[in-house]
DNA sequence: CAAACAATTGGAACCGGTTCTTTTTTAGTA
DNA sequence: TACTAAAAAAGAACCGGTTCCAATTGTTTG
């Protein structure tokens, strides 16, 4: 393998010469033809790992997700892997698999593999997250969850759940049960039911009720069934915290012998494209993934480069009507 | 940041006697307790560029995936994932979005990031790919599609097919359509579709008409309804080369207000877990991604550290019968 | 109990670059 | 032409590890 220094025995210059040339410092024409010449012919390729152990880019991002299996994460994904693609950024994912202890070790790892940055995909962000970020010491984007002194960039969770409110009671719905997900979620969990919770309650004879499920659509489907075979349900409309668990509660009201929309409308949050080819197609806020992801990277290629950028950034969603939701009778 | 000297220093040691404690050298139970409680103390974890310099290996698999909008991808990568994270292996992946270019280009970047080994999903082989993967010189394993020279690990594809047929013939029906993609792409585009074939065409008096779409839902969707539209179909069993273009299928055949399974049978490949939950739940062949990415690395492994692997292996899938498919009338 | 051998440990060199400091060359000016 | 400032090049130190070899310590054996 050729190293820098056969480069310089050849040329007839020092090796810093050599390296100089290849970052830009000053050489003379002369030696700078002479150097190029030998790197062509030699097919000459700086050791990345050399080069990093002492200079302190690498032009890698770290990317650390809290699972691969989701519709919205891949979508992040896809807009982060689109732009950093354009700007020459090379990502390396972890997948913490929703455990916060691999979360925390993955910060560890990437600083110590010198990424220039970590953007993290939240689920929640606790005294632990905010130590290791701060021991890591370099820029780190939160993408989905807000974060006291770390920039973030979030959805409008609030207004989402407040846009859906609002279709129902336009609908005429009186009577809603919500299906949603543990609140150490800050976003899915609280924000989204607040938001939803806030508008119904500001129109009279109204009435809400909860029930909490995980985020996995089988957990979903077997609370849902067992709900709805009680037949205590009096409600019309059933909002669910995420596109898949109302996926499964839409599952669960067939099994169970009733339809949708007719004896219920559901309504979902995220607006996966996937789903749109479903029947009935679901009716969702749609949330605007790829753009997140676009952004988070520009907005980390400013903090790299140290320019100031803002501390909280949120992101503003549609709602999409389509067939599961109608007029309550 | 704390170094290696510093723990050498710390716990009255040599630098050397550190790093070999650190690699599992010949230590004394009594250095070793000292040792590793400054380790912990200290939080240390090693620079992996200097360790990269010196030693040859780096602990690092690069994976390159055709996109990242896709369930059978996510679902072969969290299977990589998690045995990679077991076996201590860091992994770079990177998204070549379906453009052979970017696939080229990403075998030698990832070269030259010095990983130990690359995993590709491919889509199809070429000769510039083969050419790539000469070239970077590192352990290559393809996943997905047939490669002759390379090692690859592949899903029975024309099996695949075949059970969708015996299915078919077994409900009685006579007339097919069968909606393929490319012929590019030789497992999805071609094995399946002829071990589909060549079972139907074993039985007299059946028809199969095909009709080819690419991968996106929307082009299926256009297709299937132009064709359904046209009322030119008297196929009463449609076959589908993926599940999202069964998805797109089925719902342009209740758009054009027919119904499944009642006026037409569908079938998928690839059997995702989202799916399992739409209503009518999707007959389809079941592929063990998540079991072909943990084999992957453990391939991988094997092929780092130069023992043998197989030059072709076959994993086996699963037909799972669910509500699309009924009795021909 | 000393010799012979094995197990530990320390020290220095090295991996392939970058960067700081010093020396040499070149160019500009009086 | 001589002197000075600026540009270019060389040389050495350094980044944070690993590895080879020599030195030390501990153990076994005759």
């Amino acid at each position: 393998m050729v190293t820098i220094a056969d480069i310089a025995k050849k040329a007839g210059v020092a090796k810093s010469t050599v390296s100089r040339y290849l970052n830009g410092g000053s050489v003379s024409p002369k030696t700078k033809k002479k150097i190029e010449k030998i790197v062509e012919e030699t097919d000459y390729r700086p050791n990345s790992f050399a080069r990093s152990l002492k200079a302190s880019r690498t032009n890698m991002i770290g990317v650390i997700i809290p699972r691969l299996d989701s519709p919205s994460t891949n979508a992040v994904l896809s807009g982060i892997d689109l732009k950093a693609q354009k700007k020459g950024f090379q990502l390396i994912i972890t997948n913490a698999n929703q455990q916060e202890k691999r979360e925390i070790e993955d910060i560890y790892t990437l600083a110590k593999q010198k990424v220039d940055g970590i953007i993290f995909l939240a689920k929640q962000i606790t005294e632990k997250h905010a130590e290791a970020i701060k021991k890591a010491g370099i820029p780190f984007l939160v993408l989905g969850q807000e974060a006291k002194h770390i920039p973030s960039i979030i959805h409008d969770d609030y207004g989402a759940g407040q846009q859906i409110a609002q279709h129902a009671l336009e609908l005429g719905h009186k009577k809603f049960l919500y299906f949603t997900v543990s609140g150490e979620d800050k976003a899915v969990g609280q924000e989204r039911r607040n938001g939803f919770y806030s508008e119904v309650s500001k129109k009279e004879n109204t009435k809400v009720e909860w029930v909490e499920t995980s985020f996995h659509m089988n957990d979903a489907y077997e609370k849902a069934l067992a709900i709805l075979k009680g037949s205590e349900v009096d409600a019309t409309f059933i909002a669910c915290a995420t596109d898949n668990i109302a996926l499964a509660v839409i599952k669960a009201i067939h099994d169970s012998g009733s339809s949708v929309p007719t004896d219920f409308s559901v309504t979902g949050f995220g607006g996966y494209e996937a789903l749109s080819f479903i029947s009935p197609a679901l009716t969702t806020v749609h949330y605007p993934y790829f753009d997140l992801g676009e952004l988070a990277i520009q907005t980390m290629e400013k903090m790299i480069n140290k320019k100031e950028v803002a501390l909280k950034r949120t992101l503003s969603n549609r709602l999409i009507i389509k067939e599961t939701t109608t007029k309550s009778k």
